[in-house]
DNA sequence: TGCTTTTATGATTAGATGCTCATAAAGTAT
DNA sequence: ATACTTTATGAGCATCTAATCATAAAAGCA
């Protein structure tokens, strides 16, 4: 396979790789939000999770649309939830065995 | 959702989010290789592919075994394969949409 | 028009990451 | 014991990332 594909790739899992982007995109899971719904939710600064809602466009991950003052965003393409989902199995069994190894 | 959750998957998310670290799950798919396999495969530094090797065996992604002065490097859980094919699956429909607007 | 709300972004800073070179540590062979 | 092979790691560095504060830009309201 080619070196631009695994960079994409890359590009893509570092965009998912910070909680606070793991939060947002669970948020969405439901539907569109503005970002005056979604700071207060995560408790964060505005600025920083504007920020990471840039981050998340960027890959592709989220969308957004205006309306008045007002930015929703939602997630683009659902394939984000199977990752996630993916991914807290594999933490839930590292948990597990490691709960294991105490016994 | 727990904050350290979201944590653990980041982490991991992480530690999969690099062009290198790819190639490496890619290459460990049909079974496990010792560094002095895997580092003139990928064409990189020892020292360097032996750090990112490092970091893929601390989110639990690889396993290792040493034999004699060799150490062969496995993946430890194939949810990993899932992952990176819904990654790329997600990667070449943006690439696919890209084009469209070309036309 | 002037004030307020909502979102994005510039500047700054602290800390993390990735790469390279050199070398240490451990095992094997002569 | 010495030399060689294989892997890991310390030091140094350049670059990236995330958070914060301040402020700009855009839209709506009085």
């Amino acid at each position: 396979m080619n070196q631009r594909v695994y960079e994409a790739q890359a590009e893509y899992l570092k965009a998912l790789s910070h909680p606070t982007r793991i939060r947002i995109v669970n948020y969405l899971r439901e539907g569109e939000r503005c970002v005056c719904e979604i700071f207060p939710y995560l408790g964060e600064e505005q600025s920083n999770v504007s920020r990471h809602l840039a981050a998340l466009k960027r890959a592709g991950i989220l969308s957004s649309r205006k309306e008045g003052v007002s930015v929703y965003y939602r997630v683009q393409d659902d394939n984000v939830f199977k990752i996630l989902e993916l991914v807290l199995s594999f933490v839930k069994k590292l948990v597990k065995e490691k709960m294991a190894l105490l016994t």
